[in-house]
DNA sequence: TTTTTTGCAAAACCTTTGCAGTTGG
DNA sequence: CCAACTGCAAAGGTTTTGCAAAAAA
């Protein structure tokens, strides 16, 4: 998870797609990377690199975090900071395309590509910048803790 | 730096000012908080707490980190992460609004309040979310690795 | 067979905590 | 004087790295 860069992303409707796209940038399928996927695949939103080696079984979390981020680097993974813990990954395709968390109560919600879309254009009317929303989340008080009620 | 969660900003124009501010709150002013404020005061931009440290001649960044924190939570201090490295701390008041950061070529510009604000009001609309913008950056391409030139 | 990947152990990195001694008010 | 703070040392949580053994192609 070293570097902030993100490849563009490389969307695998299912395993086999996801194996094949592995083998077809020459990378091996070994288990420890089968598993990896599959935990990925049955995840139900980002996950820590802890939670997917459990999910697999696997022992071993530094192979989980390598494994991760060679399919990050190859753009079927993502991951994303929602706050101070551990980092969290998901698949590419199946990630909400962003987060928007409440500063106050943590509450999270899921952002649509089209929900982002309106922000995207006034940063990029802003600032020239085609901002992504996709490494951090929109960190604000949600409608409940900015209303003193 | 164990929390998101922000304090209200306590805005200090000197070290004065922040000094008065820190004895109003019943917190003492020993020499490690001293040098850490003068840090501060002299930084030109957010700084991580081993630069402050640093910067003062402190050997002990527990005690720093310490200080941070306190500071932090009457509102004089803030921190970002503007990436994987450490947290990057500055003064409330001293403290761009916010951050753009180009995801390829790291180019990082300030944002001010004003330009923020019609961020702000897109989250707003969109998500009934008062965003601050002011934890983590807003990430995404520059103009110039935007552009295939 | 050759190159990639694993599993383990250890380190690295950033931050927090415990505690006994010091210091500010 | 006494609570707040320091400095040191040690631990904690997350991620990375080195290396010899194992496995994929």
């Amino acid at each position: 998870m070293t570097s902030t860069h993100q490849a563009p992303p490389l969307i695998a409707r299912d395993l086999d797609e996801a194996i094949t796209a592995v083998r077809e940038r020459g990378m091996r399928v070994s288990s420890a990377r089968r598993l990896l996927l599959e935990a990925l695949f049955s995840a139900d939103g980002p996950k820590t690199a802890d939670e997917l080696a459990a999910a697999g079984n696997q022992s071993d979390s530094a192979s989980v975090y390598r494994n991760l981020e060679r399919l990050e680097a190859i753009g079927l993974v993502r991951h994303v900071h929602l706050g101070h813990g551990p980092g969290l990954y998901a698949l590419a395709g199946s990630f909400a395309a962003g987060y928007v968390v409440c500063d106050r109560c943590g509450a999270r919600r899921d952002a649509s590509a089209e929900d982002l879309e309106a922000i995207r254009s006034a940063v990029r009317e802003r600032f020239g910048y085609e901002a992504a929303f996709s490494h951090f989340p929109i960190v604000g008080l949600c409608p409940r803790c900015s209303n003193p009620r």
